[in-house]
DNA sequence: TTGTAAGCGTTATCAC
DNA sequence: GTGATAACGCTTACAA
């Protein structure tokens, strides 16, 4: 590695014939640039190989550059829906967006080691719960924030509806005729899986069903917040241990329908013609699960929110966008009532 | 979101009624400061909540500030365990790390626009194959960099021994005393992907086992490089529709033997008794599955690019690490030969 | 259309 | 120990 000294905006205008602030103006096309002059400069910029410098790019103009977006875990289920959503709706913005994991053993200090950084102008907040202390870091950092999957009282945020996607799900077995209805829903008691569980037993009592809690089930691996496959598998064999199984089965997750699936084919289980089985956000192999599912439209979700931080940043306002998504449900062959 | 000025090192040695170059000692920690203005100038900072500004440090300093890490996809099995690593190592250095994700589609295009913004002052790029144009981008920029997973004569590397993985799975098999020998693999011929049959073959080879070819089966699908469950259930359909099932499978990675396992199971065959089944990479439903599998040590890998990365930044040699990492075998149940 | 010069918020090099 | 002050590489009025 040749330690070549770096070329800066003065061997330009050298080269060129120009005064520096003509490159810079080449740099960002300026319109008051005369073509001959133009060329003069892309040319010398070609031939020395000359990229502008972020960093005192960004000292001098004070114009955001740069998007982040953090996470607790880049292995939750959903966050990649989320940002593709987002990177399509940043294409059209002149921004970069850069991936932060604070690490899901405490996001909090992550984040605020993010913070302290001070290298994002703006960023999305996904599944990251807003501390005093976080709040105070973004207040003093001034920087642009948008919640997803979280709420705040002074900040723009897009939530999910967990409550409703448990209620879903409930009504929709219910109204597939099923009669003894299950869960199985994550050891841990994020406020994400008790609201799933609360909205599928207000479905349940809603329709007068009974709830039987002999039929809640979970693993007991806390790993990824008790959302994997292996919770799944472990819950199906509880059922099997205790035998009694429900008739129709709601996972708190899609990953954890996986594992359930697994282990009733191992124990001979068909589905859904002796058990019907439900999950929750995206499928893996739903070309042959045909798993019906909560679709929590993580992508639209991404594009919103996206879309809304550029406004605060381009024109700030003072409005709060706080936005609660609806999921819809996505009926599969998993739950056709046969009998 | 109210508009107080960002409060600068002005402020602060004009509260602390000390110069601004005082505050930045302070700032960085120089001995040569009292005790008295020490605190002064720190109880100031708090009071006016005062973070230095990246950029401006950046520019004044020339420091490496920001490592970043660069993959095509986050999704990739073995991303999380080589990052996990990175984080390990990084933590001793006093740097942040930043992912970026080029895009799977055209990562050379994602790797250009990373290194024409020119945010990160080291790269540790992740299975992205090393195009001139890049590689000419990374020499402009005089941007340190370590590849895990690809090489180039002119960098330093960590490469993956894909080859000598499928010859240990290979010979496991054989050793085993399994007779026809199969693989499921991706449908896209990636180089991973080529290596590891090679090497697989190769162990048959030596071995003076049939190499069937009926008995080598992909999925069809291609999304994230035709390394899904979906690709492995299909595989194994494609077996059964042929009416010809090898007993015993390596698979070309970990994620499709999930999917392999699965539609096994819903054919009413038994792991390992009616055939025995390998993966590659991590596994998912280790517990459950007790999948035998070939371990990339992706974790090491993670840590020694890191290391390697952090001594090119703090005193540059011109040595070259050109390092093969060779993979192990890991035995566990489902490659158990019962009969 | 182009050049001059004043910042942007730090660090670093001097003196004192 | 501490304080001026010159960089750092760029943008952006303001002049010309």
């Amino acid at each position: 590695m040749s330690k070549s000294k770096k070329v800066t905006i003065y061997e330009v205008a050298k080269r060129a014939e120009v005064a520096i602030s003509t490159v810079s103006r080449v740099l960002n096309g300026s319109e008051n640039v005369s073509k001959a002059t133009k060329e003069k400069v892309e040319k010398a910029i070609q031939e020395l190989n000359f990229r502008p410098q972020v960093s005192a790019r960004k000292l001098a103009s004070k114009e955001p550059q740069m998007l982040a977006i953090a996470v607790p875990s880049f292995t939750t289920p959903y966050f990649n829906e989320v940002l593709k959503g987002v990177k399509d709706e940043i294409k059209k913005m002149d921004l970069d967006i850069i991936m932060y994991n604070t690490g899901s053993k405490d996001p909090e200090e992550g984040v605020q080691n993010f913070f302290d950084r001070g290298t994002a102008d703006a960023v999305i907040l996904l599944s990251i719960n807003l501390s005093p202390k976080v709040h105070e870091l973004i207040q003093a950092t001034q920087t642009p924030a948008v919640l997803v999957n979280s709420s705040h009282p002074s900040y723009n945020y897009f939530m999910l509806n967990d409550y409703q996607g448990g209620y879903l799900a409930g009504e929709h077995l219910v109204k597939q005729g099923f009669q003894r209805l299950g869960m199985i829903t994550s050891i841990l008691e994020t406020s994400t899986s008790k609201e799933r569980i609360r909205g599928f037993k207000d479905a349940l009592k809603n329709y007068k069903m009974e709830i039987d809690k002999e039929l809640f089930m979970s693993g007991d691996t806390t790993k990824h917040g008790g959302y994997t496959e292996e919770a799944g598998f472990e819950a199906i064999y509880k059922y099997e241990k205790q035998g009694k199984f429900p008739d129709a089965i709601f996972c708190s997750n899609d990953t954890m329908a996986v594992g359930a699936l697994y282990a009733l084919s191992k124990l001979g289980m068909d589905v859904p013609e002796d058990i019907a089985v439900m999950g929750y956000d995206n499928i893996k192999l739903s070309k042959y699960l045909e798993l019906t599912t909560i679709d929590q439209k993580m992508y639209t979700i991404g594009v919103q929110a996206t879309k809304r931080l550029a406004e605060i940043i381009t024109k700030p306002d003072d409005q709060l966008y706080q936005t609660t998504i609806n999921p819809v449900l996505v009926q599969r062959g998993s739950t056709e009532n046969k009998k």
